[in-house]
DNA sequence: GTCTAATTTGAGTGAACGCTCAAAGGCGTC
DNA sequence: GACGCCTTTGAGCGTTCACTCAAATTAGAC
């Protein structure tokens, strides 16, 4: 199993076209069908590679998710700022995995609820990472209130982010900005 | 074509049986056939009322999408605490309703596209809205800027709704307050 | 009661889906 | 060069999906 290089190759191929599929033609559009066409591979070559279509998604929504942050193992060396600056980027930078990511966080997608738990996972170590950040920006804050103005601006950056990825005339990086304003300061 | 009391009334289970399928099972479980045994109506049947499922379901949601407005007609009566309070209780009053909405904002769904015109289209209007509400409740506010802190408010409601709805743990009343001084301060 | 047309039935269509498997082929080791 | 196992092929499986239609039934006007 993956052992020749063949092998390996021929996985990346499927994990490139997968991510590619994502992105062109969201969730639905990314049947096995459109994968293995993309990655010229036939489907006995695809289940050779992974046991199931929904884990080939869920290794790309994973490596999105982890582009998210700036520097996932380093704990508390990123500004708010950074991070602020990193999920801009994120979501401006690789719109249609972004959407594949808001998708998820939904609940509409997978047959496999195992997706949607990674997703609330890694929510909650991002708010814990900006709730660190915006303490030490701003030292004399209590916790709860911190932790509430947090809990706000990323519901509003998410909520931005969907909206741009809907119409793309929402200013994000400003509205970005401004919210950063708002929950340092007062 | 729907003349007979019986046809009217078979219309009327359908849509209660598609209502009851998507808030059960979300979108992609109101299958026709869910529906169908939901309503004690053969396929046959329901095509009789409904030129497809899709057709059916953006009637449900078409009505949901109103019971988000207080008034949808009067242009320019209510308050910005009416529009925001209106929003959390349609949330948290149907819940089910809401991801579906808040599902189809984000473009995964149905097989036609028009849905997710009709819910940007429906946000347009909403936004608007908010805005005379809110430049209402301050007349010093310069239209752009009340147009921006409108839509942060919105997109940040919209985000909240979308936690709340993944955990619950989020105090979606509670944060709405917040915005809304927010907004209308400073 | 009769007649028309709305309505209901339910087996069935074709397409798309994820996935399987036996056979053929090719890579790497010795 | 020969052998073993990884890899690829591609037809096809079973299921589910939205949807159809001829025939039977029934509501309502006269």
């Amino acid at each position: 199993m993956t052992r020749y290089k063949v092998g390996l190759a021929t996985r990346a191929r499927i994990l490139e076209a997968t991510r590619a599929a994502l992105a062109e033609d969201g969730l639905e559009g990314a049947t096995l069908k459109a994968i293995c066409e993309r990655a010229g591979v036939q489907p006995g070559s695809f289940y050779n590679q992974f046991p199931s279509k929904d884990e080939a998604v869920m290794q790309v929504v994973r490596e999105a998710i982890q582009a998210v942050d700036p520097h996932p193992d380093g704990a508390g060396a990123d500004t708010l700022d950074d991070l602020v600056d990193a999920y801009v980027k994120f979501v401006t930078g690789d719109p249609a995995v972004a959407r594949i990511y808001l998708q998820l966080a939904v609940g509409g997608g997978l047959t496999d609820a195992r997706l949607g738990a990674r997703v609330l996972r890694h929510h909650r170590r991002r708010q814990d990472r900006f709730t660190d950040a915006l303490r030490r920006a701003c030292p004399g804050l209590e916790d709860r209130e911190a932790r509430l103005r947090v809990e706000a601006m990323l519901a509003a950056l998410n909520g931005l982010a969907f909206q741009w990825l809907l119409d793309g005339e929402v200013d994000l990086a400003g509205h970005a900005r401004r919210l950063l304003a708002g929950a340092t300061s007062a």
